[in-house]
DNA sequence: CCGTTAGTCGAACGAACGTTCGACACAGTC
DNA sequence: GACTGTGTCGAACGTTCGTTCGACTAACGG
């Protein structure tokens, strides 16, 4: 059935060549904003000739998404091999994903920035993908939430929280400006393990009302927030 | 002097239905992916009869961004007045950006998601509001910063890192599933000032790693990263 | 040397885009 | 009744979009 040739090499490279400057454009301008145009340029192919190697630039965008995911998970695994403590594996996980962030910004970019953009044949399988890596996430913080002697926190708000301090990090972080990846990984994990003021005694017995408090007397209002209608 | 027509009532009525109808698009479809025609079917104004209220879509996009940021700091200096306890301060202002998020979720997404599609006149304008409201949360922060007796963190980092734990909100909110904005901001609060693990003698052990955690020698396996390969 | 196939491209398609224009209805004011 | 300003619209402008098509080259197995 299958001929003999199944993929000639220069062609996966050159799809890859495609893939990367693919994702620049769409980091830059957006994935609606950029026009196959534009990538035609940036990568030297003509404009028929990309759709030798994608069928749709809804495809395109699958197969960005997918790859670096697929990368992403991959190296995550490697470096979880063997790391069985719950806060080294978090601070694994961690420094995986923000170390990531940094060294591929744009792909990183469009993986956080475009998962909305994808349509429905492939939007399902991204999602599962994620799915996966929240899961992932979501069992580190379950055998360290067993560390916690407070009122327990809601796991799935604690975990998305996580992954919005590090997915955020493509909005504001300037090189030459802001720590390296391993800095910046150890003050994500170092607030999300213990806050900014833990340390020291004064920490949490300062509230200054009924202390083991849930619902104290009101320090703020939320409900009526229309007001601005 | 000239009090005769200052401004015909009911044309800001009609402009503000048309900024509230327009985030609502914008949020569902992204800025570019939207057309000024989705706009005008959304809100009953003919195409041409929109150009009566804005310029451009860019303008739009802006008088949007605009009107949703005045409205956030607004609110905040509000509840934020006679409040002077930094963790009070902290906390009302993790409860005003919330609470404006889970009630305005179309509005704070255009705020949040298009940043970068606002182009140069407009972008300048809305990037000085967002540093005035970031200057506020750091002056928040390095009042709170004073607690800390463990090493200092970067405070750029640790203000950013709770703007994206806040921002990345709109990603995943489920009405269904998680909870409303009080809770929601007493969580997000929580961990950024006190962390998941803290609270017991364990806290910061620095290395907990000398107890073998046998307890769950589960190894979490990642199992087949690459499945739609 | 011939046929097949992978790879590449210029040119064009119809559709959709943001924006403009001129006309028109309805107020008030002289 | 003429004038002016505000609000509204249908129709069209020129441009750009994603995608397709047919032709072409280079390589290789027979």
């Amino acid at each position: 059935m299958a001929t003999r040739t199944p993929l000639p090499r220069d062609s996966e490279a050159k799809l890859h060549h495609i893939l990367r400057h693919a994702a620049q454009i769409f980091a830059e301008r957006g994935f609606e904003g950029a026009s196959i145009r534009d990538i035609s340029r940036a990568t030297g192919v003509s404009l028929s000739g990309l759709y030798y190697y994608f069928e749709s630039k809804q495809k395109l965008l699958y197969l960005i998404q997918q790859d670096v995911f697929a990368s992403v998970l991959r190296r995550l695994q490697q470096r979880l091999d063997g790391a069985y403590a719950p806060e080294e594996r978090l601070q694994i996980f961690i420094q995986n994903h923000v170390g990531y962030f940094l060294s591929h910004p744009a792909e990183m970019k469009v993986l956080s920035h475009e998962e909305e953009a994808l349509e429905e044949p492939y939007k399902k399988e991204v999602a599962a993908i994620k799915r996966r890596y929240y899961n992932l996430a979501r069992e580190i913080f379950d055998a360290l939430a067993l560390r916690r002697s407070a009122p327990p926190l809601n796991p799935r708000i604690a975990v998305l929280s996580l992954y919005g301090m590090m997915n955020w990090i493509y909005k504001w972080h300037n090189p030459k400006v802001d720590p390296g990846a391993r800095e910046l990984a150890q003050t994500i994990a170092t607030i999300f393990l213990h806050g900014v003021v833990d340390g020291s005694t004064t920490g949490r017995a300062d509230r200054h009302n009924g202390d083991r408090s849930k619902r104290n007397t009101e320090p703020l209002r939320v409900d009526e927030v229309s007001a601005a209608d």
